[in-house]
DNA sequence: TTGAAAGCGCTAACAA
DNA sequence: TTGTTAGCGCTTTCAA
């Protein structure tokens, strides 16, 4: 009876169960428990029942910090987006998540802000966690960032955008095309004076020149080119459209940036009495959920955000497991759905 | 020259640059260039300069799962939504993200969708990584998952609604008070016969039970309820009030459980030629950022979701710090912002 | 102010 | 199939 009766831990111990504590209640060596637990095929029926109960009575759960260390795999995935409130790169950030909840990932958010300043400070952290794969909304610019990241050794899958240099896998689109196809969609519907909504972005800008040039091209005026700064602002879409009404009355085509700033544009329109589309057609950008119950509904250019979700949890994993097979670079296309405004 | 020219790693190292491949380099032991690093203030400039060049040559990122085991601080904060796109939580993570972030803290996402079962899966997982804090949103429910979080001692902040008996601490509102808030506004408003357009979500649920209560014990007739499945789908919102429309045309008021249900309301109320808000009034719930600049405006119930972000970010911190000084559960309140629709 | 030793909780590697 | 040993990369503890 001189055994320990209050089982102390040792002063550093976080005083949570531990592996130990359940391979001591099974009888079991430690690296026993773990394979109960991790690889139950490698494990005698006996063996995995005495853990699994053990597990049970105790409420055991793994630290996967601890893991992680040990096996250089943390089963994190990183992925940074510019913004997330009422923002398009949701629906890709909820298929990622599901996609690798399932697959017994974890993923960590951040947010840049559209800020590369912001972007290079969030890689220095996440790359601290060591996650086994780091999801990034567009193309990594070379830079310290990029370099940094080239170091870390992390998987990288780059999104939403198109090079023929990624920094290792890529899943997106054509920015270029997209303008170039919207611009030939409403020339072909007959208008012929237009005008660009746009925000703040690079990514915008692209659509937007592909777009004038496209339209300049076909022996069109050029283009008006309205900046806004928030693509999620309605009320930029508003105040822009009020500048096109006022600048180029005699347009009869409108390109936004985003499917918000196509609505604020609509709404300013109504508000003026102009028809859509009889007098003004109009186009967004993102195809967010709710537009296409709206009245009169948007035509918009649909990404398959929750595609790219998953096809990325798949890449990711993959990488992470070693078993890289598929294709890196991946071009997911675009639609553009016409519906009232056009 | 029998010393290693290669400096063989272990075979087990993840081949990353370490804190002693950085202490070697300025001539010192690996704890002092820890303390340079994290405790500057522990170490003489000398030492510290001679660590900052060796960081800057080596490229060096710290291992923060190693950093997390050794402290028992993982410098990671959970933090468990039922929704992401066009929700009206994003806000809150937002800002909570960002406060985060500043402070040093990462933050790991996972998605409930108002799952129950989902939701215990989830925390498990969570608690496997030991996070410095969990954020949750809503009231954790007696039961086996509340069991658990309870026994990890992870510092708990439950959101998004007011509990007697948090499990630790609590920013929210009352759901109850909203209801009633808006069934005298809208009664104030001379308001006789009334309709509620509710998700199935608990929360809603109690909002638009205290409302209905609240209007028949002033005597007025029974609010027509309509059960819709999503708060974020416009369509549904059209159906609903299409359905008010016909079984309660004498309606002359509606609350619904959010925004985007509001503005499905509102589209449907138009395409039938119903004025707004001369024959019908409209409240919505959430105020979501961009709804304001519709025309017309939507009047709706505002949380400062922000403000509960950056709020929870701080009393998760503290906590995490060892200083608890807040008090633990703050109302937060709501606003009935009065706009066009009423 | 600096360092040596030990250990956080787990798993890879090797052995039986 | 099971176990022993030795780390993973860092920080706590204690000592100088």
């Amino acid at each position: 009876m001189n055994e320990t009766v209050h089982p102390k831990r040792s002063r550093r111990s976080s005083g949570a169960i531990t592996l130990r504590d359940v391979a001591k209640l099974a009888g079991v060596a430690p690296i026993t428990a773990s394979r109960a637990l991790n690889t139950p095929a490698q494990v005698s029926d006996e063996v995995r029942q005495k853990v699994l109960e053990a597990v049970q009575r105790t409420g055991y759960v793994p630290n996967r910090m601890a893991g992680g260390l040990a096996s250089s795999r943390s089963r994190l995935i990183a992925a940074i987006v510019p913004s997330t409130v009422m923002s398009v790169f949701m629906e890709t950030i909820e298929s990622l998540n599901h996609s690798l909840f399932d697959a017994g990932y974890q993923l960590m958010l951040g947010q840049s802000d559209y800020s590369a300043a912001h972007e290079e400070l969030l890689l220095e952290a996440v790359i601290g966690r060591r996650p086994d794969g780091i999801f990034l909304t567009g193309i990594l610019p070379p830079g310290r960032a990029r370099t940094r990241l080239l170091a870390s050794g992390i998987p990288v899958l780059e999104t939403w955008d198109l090079t023929p240099t990624p920094i290792d896998m890529l899943i997106g689109f054509s920015h270029l095309d997209i303008g170039r196809a919207v611009a030939s969609f409403l020339m072909g519907k007959g208008r012929r004076r237009f005008a660009l909504i746009r925000a703040q972005d690079e990514r915008a800008g692209r659509r937007a020149t592909a777009f004038a040039e496209a339209v300049a091209q076909s022996g069109h005026a050029d283009a008006l080119v309205i900046n806004v700064g928030d693509a999620r602002s309605l009320k930029g879409g508003r105040e822009a459209m009020a500048r096109v009404l006022r600048e180029a009355p005699d347009t009869d085509a409108v390109f936004c940036s985003s499917d918000l700033l196509a609505l604020g544009a609509m709404t300013e329109a109504r508000a003026q009495g102009i028809l859509i589309p009889e007098r003004i057609a109009i186009v967004g950008f993102g195809d967010v959920p709710f537009l296409a119950d709206m009245v009169p509904s948007l035509s918009t250019v649909r990404i398959n955000g929750a595609d790219i979700g998953r096809q990325a949890a798949r890449f990711l994993i993959e990488r992470a497991e070693g078993r890289a097979v598929s294709p890196s670079i991946v071009d997911i296309g675009f639609t553009i759905v016409e519906r009232d405004t056009t």
